[in-house]
DNA sequence: TTTATAATTTATAATAATTCTAAACTATTT
DNA sequence: AAATAGTTTAGAATTATTATAAATTATAAA
């Protein structure tokens, strides 16, 4: 449980005002036990349910993008309509179960280490992302 | 090479009617030496300057998705706001150049064997997909 | 061949996610 | 307390995609 005062130093820290708005994102995204895998909707959702306060959807974007810059938050690659977004921004992979639309976490070590034998001159690899897709089994 | 020909009968194959913008959609997209990434938008550009013909957008989109229905593409996930699709249905991997917004093939044997240590009861394994992310190198 | 049919194409409208804009507001600095 | 720079906001604009329904075309049947 992180207290408004610990998220209010963190956005300082990050030279992001510590608005109403955000430190409300905050709370919604950060206080939870496990990682939160979400599309704006959803926050704006959540959000609009928790509190009876209104939140605009261009701050909602605007947020999610300044949490994301600041490596607060990761975006999934997942060929959707949608940008999904995830609260753990450590490396690792996912599930994406395509009946109900929803992200699972993948540790490192459900994957194992991934080798890329290959280069692109002038390029390095920022990132490696898994994405294994899940149907349902009718066997 | 594939003759028009060719195209018709795999298109009946499929039973799909051999029409004249299906075809030229094939011509576009299969008569190529390498395997090929667009998007519709790409897909729509190529068409227009290739054949003086006009085609609308929408069989685009009907015929893409037609296709890949049947196999013959591959939409590939993205987190960007079009999908992109292959013509590579094998099973490979991608590298995506950000500042290009291009993919590059990654043939199995650059990326390695894939094992999935983890299971969700009810469902079962469609794909395996990674995305290799690449940035200039300011080195 | 013609006729009947079912599939396809098409322009356009509708939808949905996201970005833009510029005015009002608020946190911070002076 | 006043000045400033950053932020929020509603709504408009943009973009990708899907839906619609009439016109066209490929195929099957007669």
């Amino acid at each position: 449980m992180t207290t408004t005062r610990e998220f209010v130093n963190k956005l300082r820290k990050s030279s992001l005002r510590p608005t109403k708005q955000r430190i409300k994102i905050c709370e919604a995204l950060f206080n939870r036990e496990t990682t939160f895998h979400f599309t704006i909707n959803d926050l704006v959702k959540i959000i609009e349910n928790e509190a009876n306060e209104k939140i605009s959807l261009a701050t909602v974007y605007n947020t999610v993008h300044a949490f994301e810059k600041k490596g607060y938050l990761k975006e999934i690659p997942i060929d959707s309509n949608q940008s999904y977004f995830d609260t753990n921004v450590t490396d690792h992979h996912h599930f994406y179960d395509i009946a109900e639309k929803k992200l699972i976490d993948l540790e490192q070590g459900d994957v194992g280490p991934i080798n890329i034998q290959k280069t692109i001159p002038g390029k390095k690899i920022k990132s490696v992302e898994v994405l294994v897709k899940l149907d349902t089994d009718n066997h």
